[in-house]
DNA sequence: GCGTTTTCTGAAAGCGCTTTCAGAAACCCC
DNA sequence: GGGGTTTCTGAAAGCGCTTTCAGAAAACGC
């Protein structure tokens, strides 16, 4: 090995190998075919010297960043490293480096992800104004959403997961095998995409089966453990009737397990309790947590790959819509705490 | 608002504020003192143009990246995500983009995270051939460890927790508050170097309560739930005597649970269980289980304060450990389910 | 064989910034 | 008011690559 005390450039690598700098540039990146045997010369003069191409002089020349941004509100809970991986191991497969911004810290420093330093970006519900949502979007720049419909009917591809399904497939569970009829729901926070749909495929569940939809079962859990377990406190305080709760997601269905069992309920005997998620902790909630799972490693992969289509000018899905699955455990009335899943699989919607 | 169809450069500010490209550089980096009424015209000039300087032209000639890297062996568990939170927002404060490698995922692709690419790398447990750590320390290159002691007495800055002192405070409450004596230790996988200090940490404590050491209670749990489970069955069919286990980590720690409850054992009347981490589901465990916290996020945020020091040329400290936390519950015989730390919020990540 | 096509190669022109460098202008002090 | 400073500025030289472009060499066709 030659050392040097400077690392080597490309033109170290040329003069070693007795070529010229653009043929080393060729063999770098298979642009043009090169004889063999100065091919093989180039790849040695690299390997000697330990050549590593200066990442921001590809960039700059090629106008190619060869990375991702991703752009998210907050980094926090086990859903977002689930997120992250899917992300991380879809991107290098593509090619990709990966920047990753979360919005909070973006307030501070002026520097932002964008046209300038990356091919595309990934946004997270919430993660960015709108203004800047247009601007991007005005400009042709490759953006994928994630968890999050395009405000203004803009056209930007969006990967979510079957929120609707998911809902409805538990509930139809919760009447069809433990014969409840009188399921409350606890909404989410106001506005939230996932509540929506949640509560979509909750009434069409009633609907399928002849229940008559009753809006006093409905009420905000603010898909937060602390909120659900004021909601079913004060149901039980009012006497309402009801055999379950869908709890929105896993949070809530901790409180409402919390209030229901302080009330002196029965789980799932006297009321049956399930959520949406499947958190590292629902199997260990006793009862253990029914609920739903959303292959969230998966969004991450799909985001990447439909990004990686845009920037390279091809067409992309609207809308990618990723199957749930029951996690069948014993709120619902189960008995075993045997795990039964369907079948994983991927649904792709284009509209 | 001037339309352009390619995005502004340099020069174009420079036309529109009538300078030289010089001066709006200048003003940009805040360099050298520029005239006011000058520098106003420029910073006009960028706003009007809504210009944004290209990364990569700044990288290249300025030969910073302002980015550091992180490079871990893989991206999962709550633990990651509270650690890459303050990873982020430290690297954000301090001015630095950051990009995550996985190792998983660099194994396919040649393109490498180093000196090219980033000012400085974060580098956790094993997520890098000692031979290349070799390289980029050789080359000086700025590195920190993330709990990982750096090998043949390289001279790299490491950021780590307080094992030792964790598990003997642990430990202490353990024998002075609950009077245990025969305390079982669950190791973590060989050569784990947080089991080693957690061990060292149990070790002193029975020594500083005259308690001596039994080898007999010393076996491994692999930081496992199922594999602590088979070892305390085992350990109950010999007939083992033992008043608590320390498992070493909280999956541990449940595994444990689970046996000793198999085998009728009341928890924490006949055998305290105590475990290290803290993880999310520790909480929901019943008893609930008493454990160490760790503080994960502080761990990223440190890493990247001394990363900023070596790369500005500073002195780093050698070893950066930080304090971990007693949080008691139920499962060491502590009564109510009071926690002894205020409760974190659990709640998933808004989306 | 000789013109023509194809294949490969090097010179050179950028990509969009930062950073000397030297000079112009303003300021200072006796 | 003149010499010496200090402050500000623009020209220009890179940073390390990619990518024309045109020419040299090889291959081809008849």
């Amino acid at each position: 090995m030659i050392y040097t005390s400077r690392p080597p450039t490309i033109t170290d690598v040329a003069r070693h190998a007795d070529v010229s700098i653009a043929t080393v540039s060729r063999v770098l990146n298979g642009t043009t075919p090169v004889q063999p045997e100065k091919a093989d010369r180039v790849r040695l003069a690299m390997e000697e010297l330990q050549f590593v191409p200066r990442h921001a002089a590809r960039v700059l020349a090629s106008k190619r960043t060869n990375t991702i941004g991703l752009l998210l509100p907050e980094i926090s809970g086990a859903f977002f490293s689930h997120m992250l991986k899917g992300i991380e191991a879809a991107a290098h497969e593509t090619g990709y480096d990966l920047l990753v911004h979360s919005t909070q810290s973006l307030t501070t420093s002026r520097r932002k992800l964008g046209e300038h330093n990356t091919d595309g970006l990934l946004i997270f519900t919430n993660s960015l104004i709108p203004s800047e949502l247009h601007r991007l979007h005005n400009i042709h720049f490759p953006i994928v959403l994630l968890y999050q419909t395009p405000p203004d009917s803009l056209q930007i591809p969006v990967i979510a997961i079957e929120n609707k399904d998911g809902a409805a497939v538990l509930i139809n569970h919760l009447i069809e095998t433990h014969h409840r009829r009188r399921i409350v729901y606890l909404r989410g926070p106001e506005g939230h995409e996932d509540s929506v749909w949640r509560e979509r495929g909750y009434r069409e569940a009633l609907e399928s089966h002849d229940i008559a939809f009753d809006p006093r079962l409905i009420a905000s859990g603010g898909f937060d453990e602390e909120e659900a377990f004021v909601t079913i406190q004060k149901f039980l305080l009012d006497g309402l009737d009801f055999d379950a709760v869908f709890a929105g997601d896993d949070d809530a269905a901790n409180g409402a397990l919390r209030a229901l069992k302080m009330a002196g309920r029965i789980i799932p005997q006297d009321v049956a309790v399930v959520g949406f998620d499947d958190v590292p902790f629902a199997r260990y909630l006793s009862p253990a947590l029914t609920t739903v799972r959303a292959p969230i490693e998966e969004v991450g992969r799909q985001a990447v790959r439909q990004l990686s289509r845009l920037i390279n000018g091809e067409q992309a899905e609207a809308l990618t819509l990723l199957r749930t699955e029951l996690v069948i455990r014993e709120s619902c009335g189960c008995g075993s705490s045997s795990t039964h899943v369907q079948d994983e699989s991927l649904s792709s919607i284009r509209r």
